[in-house]
DNA sequence: TATTATACTGTATATAATCACAGTAATCAA
DNA sequence: TTGATTACTGTGATTATATACAGTATAATA
């Protein structure tokens, strides 16, 4: 899947907020009107060309037969145990998806990853439960981080960095801390907890 | 807003169904095609009087111009303070809605509620989490409930419940139970806590 | 240098789709 | 028993829409 160029991405974003705003996809003529195109054609080209980027699909024949395969369309990966070796985002580690509802949380959420043990319980988070990771936030001392050390990843609050050390604290008081000399050993930070999923059942 | 027939209904779901599986509204002909019509203007009447008792909007002209005005549609209402009074769900009371995503969560969400003190943080239920309410799960011993206690809305564990006993146990040790006689004082009970969300910023 | 991709205009047409009009039939409330 | 609502069939006009074909122009790629 290549890249949009920039007038394709923005005739992707019109289709997704015409979805989110009108409820149903643009016509060619829609997307025509709302950019200044002409002709009704500029927006079949630019749409086959998406398409064959592997953005979107297109029905034949069908009247706004404009279907969405990014990933917001396909939802939000649900990560439960992650397999040894690989990236946290690998194919075989999604356990399932859950459509992509913005408005529920203020920052944008890469994953969910299901909590292991309860070493966070002080600060409200859970065995099983869903935490929203967002890998771009920056890293700060304090915020609630997702790494992974060697093979293992964990979510732990980054108590302190330095080019020699980082300290992870355990929320939990039957915890202690997880020291790291980054010099010797791997540390990855794949991320920030910005948000918290909790299911009774 | 009137009640639906029973063929309505099934109109109704098969759209909601088409949005959801094809990301675009039917056409008439869909419509015709999937209930066994032989003619279009079946759907067309039916959509007509579905628009009438106000559960859709039509879009003159436009093709698949079918939007939703369902409740699922509008999104789920977030729930700040309860004004005085009134009933939970009464218009002034919603702060919000925030986009229904099913498989989120294993039981139905008829509204959110941002939660008021710490009186829970011992079950991992922070002041301004959203907590997920079902209102028609049946009310158990041990379950999370939101209760009304006059005039006001509160969360509470269900410790035990008889004809002239309700108590209520708040899940911090620095708070006490709340006793209450159903037959001196008013208790509601509006719901159960199925689900959690929180947002980290 | 030829080819491919991008980014359009402009015209035209087949067909997809809405929607009006004319009926039939059953049920229910006034 | 008249009228309204529900639940359709059947036909057809109008228009909304997709989409083919023919161009122009520029930039990047092989």
């Amino acid at each position: 899947m290549k890249g949009l160029t920039d007038r394709q991405q923005e005739i992707l974003d019109l289709i997704k907020s015409n979805l989110e705003n009108n409820g149903l996809p643009p016509t060619r003529a829609d997307i025509a009107r709302t950019l200044g195109f002409k002709s009704p054609n500029a927006a079949e080209q630019h749409l086959r060309a998406i398409e064959k980027k592997g953005f979107i699909s297109i029905l034949a024949g069908a009247s706004r037969g404009i279907i969405l395969n990014t990933e917001e369309a396909l939802g939000i990966p649900v990560i439960g145990l992650v397999a040894a070796g690989g990236p946290i985002l690998a194919q075989e580690n999604i356990e399932k998806r859950i459509p992509q509802a913005h408005n529920i949380l203020s920052n944008k959420i890469d994953y969910y990853l299901r909590v292991k043990g309860d070493s966070m319980v002080d600060v409200g988070i859970y065995e099983n439960d869903l935490i929203g990771v967002n890998k771009k936030n920056p890293i700060k001392v304090g915020s609630i981080v997702i790494a992974r050390i060697g093979e293992e990843v964990t979510v732990k609050t980054l108590e302190s960095i330095s080019s020699n050390q980082v300290v992870l604290k355990a929320e939990n008081s039957e915890y202690s801390n997880i020291e790291i000399n980054p010099e010797k050993d791997e540390i990855v930070f794949e991320g920030t907890c910005v948000g918290l999923l909790r299911d009774f059942s």
